[in-house]
DNA sequence: ATGCTAGTCTTGTTATGACAACAAGGCTGC
DNA sequence: GCAGCCTTGTTGTCATAACAAGACTAGCAT
């Protein structure tokens, strides 16, 4: 009677031990291929685990991983005792998302590009010392970048780095720069051959341009401008970069999707 | 060598079978526990997977759950060959984190409460119904609430929820409202016995104030807003609320903590 | 001294098996 | 007819076991 489980053959997407990505990783491109591609569509029910693993001939320890990491994704759902079910395709992607400043321009169909505007070393105030955990004095670097889109600007960055690793990333940015793509800081780090940053705090500010960023982003004193300060870390929780982007208020929205943090006050 | 490894006696911390919780909820909570009570710090270096095994005897599967929701959390990273070590203290909390309205005022010594200004039902426009995934023209209720501190005005709500959802937490509101304490549209659900959102995206941008907001909000027109639009999904995907707030940029920020998303692109 | 290797620690992946808890439909006894 | 039980199917929790793979060290060979 269970019959709107559908079958979803294998044998064009066997996976293989062989395959040196590890079992649940398939199976999890694959679910989440069928997903994306529409073979599976929103509120279908997937097969049973017993039965993932019969198709997929795996474990079932193996079909779970792959399951939470999906579920983790937002891309299926799971109901104790009915099943597991895929999720409305609006909110595949990632659990949490923030389109970046390129994809955002592309999208409107500008193209993006960052332009160097300068770096040096100053020593850490008070604040820079504080929210970077360095004693304070300490040589940072202050690099400053422009957002464009058509060659219009967009977003003035301001950053700051703290440690040696300023240097690095200031020479990349300079020499991107002038092959006229568009990057952020992120692909610096990437490309310098840093480990990853893992997380950041941001703050959303609404504030009025002040002379010098209305010269800059060529708006008018007083125009809505949007200021995101952000703080970087590595995965082990280490600062590693203090940001502010001014965004022109009237030619950018930054966008984000996230789960809900059910009222977990501390 | 390695007695970096501390000992974190058991004993005290127990964990049973008989708490009806779960062996991997229990021990996660111990260690959670022990991270913000700051017996074990930042950088220390957990018990290995086996040692956890023996000190509370349990198997390794579960010992694995409780660590990888706890690296999920944020509070510990995990290196393959070396170990799990506490990660540093400033972003333990969730893993992404918006600080609610009531927290931001309170934290600067603002009194929060919230005023019901009214709500209707309307029919949906095409974009309403396109956002919300329903008909066009389907009755939907529409809310108005200003969040104040200290009795002056911060935000303004304006909200638009799809089904027969609408009037119960309508109700709820302007009940709520008159008791003079402050709650957001999430509280509401949760009272009405609504099954919890689990997903939303929002967008930021920074506009002028126009003259019907500078009004509502108490500030001069084109004086600088933060506004913020969110779509709010259920586990399953659904939209239900679609809602924009209006913040005085001069009195609010925005705060949110969450993982980087490497440059996954679609 | 340098470099290689073997051994031992760690976390990562996978299999097998069992029972608990929840959901839903069908059956039985009233 | 209907409440309650029971069976079946699902996901959730937990144990034991084995091997893979990265990290580190001690010791051996060059």
């Amino acid at each position: 009677m269970p019959e709107n489980t559908l079958p979803l053959e294998p044998g064009e997407w066997e996976i293989s031990p062989e395959k040196s990505k590890p079992l649940y990783q398939q199976l999890k491109d694959v679910l989440a291929g069928q997903i994306k591609n529409g073979i599976l569509k929103a509120d279908d029910r997937l097969p049973s685990e017993k039965e993932l693993c019969a198709m997929y001939n795996v474990s079932r320890i193996t079909v779970r991983q792959a399951l939470a990491e999906l579920t983790r994704e937002g891309l299926i759902y799971r109901s104790h005792g009915k099943g597991t079910f895929v999720a409305r395709p609006r909110i595949q992607q990632e659990l949490v998302r923030v389109t970046p400043f390129e994809e955002t321009l592309r999208s409107k169909g500008l193209e993006p590009s960052t332009k160097y505007l300068g770096a040096s070393f100053i020593p850490a105030d008070y604040h820079l010392a504080t929210v970077l955990a360095i004693p304070i004095s300490t040589d940072v670097m202050r690099m400053e970048l422009l957002g464009l889109g058509n060659n219009e600007p967009m977003v003035y960055y301001l950053s700051y780095f703290a440690g040696e690793l300023g240097q690095k990333l200031c020479d990349l940015a300079r020499e991107l720069s002038q092959q006229r793509v568009a990057f952020s800081t992120f692909d610096l780090y990437e490309k310098a051959g840093i480990p990853a940053p893992a997380m950041l705090t941001q703050s959303f500010e609404a504030i009025a341009a002040r002379r010098e960023q209305a010269r800059i982003l060529g708006v008018k004193q007083g125009e809505p401008l949007l200021l995101v300060t952000s703080l970087v870390y590595t995965a082990e929780g280490r600062p590693v970069e203090y940001k502010q982007a001014a965004y022109r208020g009237d030619k950018y929205s930054f966008y984000i999707t996230r789960p809900v943090n059910q009222g977990k006050r501390l």
